[in-house]
DNA sequence: AGTCCGATCGCCT
DNA sequence: GGCGATCGGACTA
């Protein structure tokens, strides 16, 4: 069944662990989600693109829930979320990682070298396998559009997912302590590696 | 106009 | 485990 706005219009917090096992739907590809991470609104986290407030950039992420929030990192990368919460709240779940169930031919084409565990493993390679780019930012993933989520056949087991801090989010409770926001299958393969939100290291 | 640096990845050692 | 790639957004002046 496909997930519907009343499903993103809840706090990101609710909508994170629930996106578990569903999977998201796009150019040919189905990829099952194994690990995601919330993003509180405006002003209550300050690991969020929409924390110091409204910009073009975010100017999704403070729209309607069931949109998706893309942006560019790094210069080459494009990453996907799913927004969450009441409009102008900017709350998000960033698609972390999953495993591609269906369209293996397309995502090996796509990711031509690379082992099909990685596929989708990581929020970058997740966007590279589904061929979701910029062109994608602000789509309704609750019409007729091309980008659908699914619930699960099989519901996962609440006792296997886990919690822990968020990749890569420095600053105050950069450490993970302060927001334990990351969601992920206990002992699924496709799940990225941690990696402590250090502050990284000047190198020039 | 200029600067800083990032919700990352892939390749190298 | 380290580092370079590569560019746009946000902030400073």
């Amino acid at each position: 069944m496909t997930l519907d706005r009343s499903f993103f219009a809840r706090p990101a917090l609710v909508v994170a662990p629930e996106l578990l096992g569903c999977t998201i739907v796009h150019g040919g590809v189905t990829v099952r989600l194994t690990e995601v991470e919330a993003y509180a609104g405006e002003g209550a986290d300050p690991g969020s693109h929409a924390f110091r407030g409204r910009t073009p950039r975010t100017e999704v992420m403070f729209g309607e829930a069931g949109h998706l929030y893309v942006y560019f990192s790094y210069g080459m990368h494009w990453c996907a979320n799913a927004v969450c919460g009441d409009e102008g709240e900017a709350q998000a779940v960033l698609l972390r990682a999953g495993e591609v169930v269906a369209g293996h031919e397309l995502a090996a084409a796509r990711r031509a070298g690379v082992p099909e565990r990685d596929w989708a493993r990581g929020p970058a390679r997740l966007t590279s396998t589904l061929a979701i780019d910029r062109a994608h930012d602000g789509v309704d993933v609750c019409g007729d559009g091309p980008v659908r989520f699914e619930a699960p056949a099989v519901p996962v087991d609440p006792g296997s997912v886990r919690t822990g801090p968020r990749v890569g989010v420095s600053g105050p409770g950069g450490d993970g302590t302060a927001y334990p926001y990351r969601f992920w299958i206990e002992g699924e393969r496709t799940v990225s590696a941690y990696r402590p939100g250090v502050i990284r290291r000047r190198t020039r």
